[in-house]
DNA sequence: TCCTCATGTGAATGCTTATTCACATAAACC
DNA sequence: GGTTTATGTGAATAAGCATTCACATGAGGA
């Protein structure tokens, strides 16, 4: 038999598991079987550990929001100048994406959008959670005046998003020919220019 | 009986009751029973018209694919300068998302992306063919003047995209609480004034 | 060593849903 | 009006999949 492991071991396996069937798969392929086998255990094993296929779903969202944030801690550590704190974010949050394409997925699927309202609001405030991080980075660069201080930050946390969306989009949609990453370097430069201090 | 109507009728019927189930239920609660009974018919009668509910989903892509380059006729007609049409377009745009939330959504569905890789391809010729048209915009305001010409038309027409996307999902995320049409406007002003001749 | 409890197993259940098919009927054409 | 053909109907099929449950077993404490 397999190997016993405690509850949180598993929680995190099977969510884990989860987030990279998500990405191989989409949703609609993302079953509790695979899940399950992934970690060789049998289906009603998962059980064990969640309640229903709908919690593992907010437990990948968790783990998600674990690697935004994680993201945004490095970024202070490698440079103390926020625009280039900004290009840092920018580039490991397209990394992260390219790695784990589930990311976009599981955000934008219906699943989440549509199923229970909590759930939709644990994304959203997921969400938010990341645009106020990037908000403060804005913050801080308007008081050390390097960027422009006239810019609503709320706004520009959300164009900033914007650089990254559509280019992981359409990297994903072109299975892989699109050049997400150029064209984020190209945008970022764009987009810098205009909200740096002139 | 149901009265009976072309093949052409019932397919254009079936594609745009489609679209309207994707936005009220999202990708899982689109089954072909709904479909039939938004049209009154019965499932099998479906059938009649499409071999599959994939070739549905495709009809549903070149639904959209209207209705985006019928945007871009309109903002044609609606003002001769490339700025202001890049700005009517952008409204028109979150407009569109607006009334129709299944347009983000089944782009970013997996049913879409995972499936057929012949119906991923047509989906990216549909995101392709919007961006050549929004870069022709760009190449015109150049010529004119009007945008500044070291800008390549391509990265931006991306970055065009970024100032809706971002704003389309948090609005859908947030349940309609997230202020989109003021957050497009807010972006465009700032993207505006980084794209166009000082 | 034994007990107990948390964890793993395999089979069964029940629901949803796409798809098919034999049959029915409206409509177009002669 | 009769014939033909495309379209609509209702029942049946079958597959996929989440979830449950009675039972089994490993691991840690007494």
């Amino acid at each position: 038999m397999t190997k016993k492991l405690g509850t949180q071991v598993r929680q995190d396996q099977i969510a884990r598991a989860a987030l990279s069937l998500l990405a191989a798969h989409g949703l609609q392929g993302l079953n509790i079987e695979r899940v399950a086998q992934r970690i060789g255990m049998v289906p009603s094993a998962i059980y064990r550990h969640f309640k229903s296929k709908d919690e593992i779903l907010v437990a990948v969202l968790e783990l998600i929001e674990q690697r935004l944030l994680g993201n945004v801690q490095a970024v202070y550590q490698e440079s103390p100048d926020c625009l280039e704190r900004l290009r840092l974010l920018l580039m490991r949050h397209i990394r992260l994406i390219r790695e784990n394409e589930a990311i976009p997925r599981i955000i934008f699927s219906e699943a989440v959008g549509f199923g229970d309202p909590a759930r939709r609001a644990r994304l959203y405030g997921i969400i938010e959670g990341y645009l106020k991080q990037v908000e403060e980075i804005l913050r801080r660069g308007q008081r050390e005046g390097t960027i422009r201080d006239d810019l609503d930050p709320a706004t520009v946390a959300v164009m900033f998003l914007g650089l990254i969306q559509p280019a992981a989009i359409l990297w994903h949609v072109s299975a892989g020919r699109f050049d997400a990453t150029g064209q984020v370097s190209r945008a970022w430069e764009i987009f810098c220019e205009a909200i740096r201090t002139k």
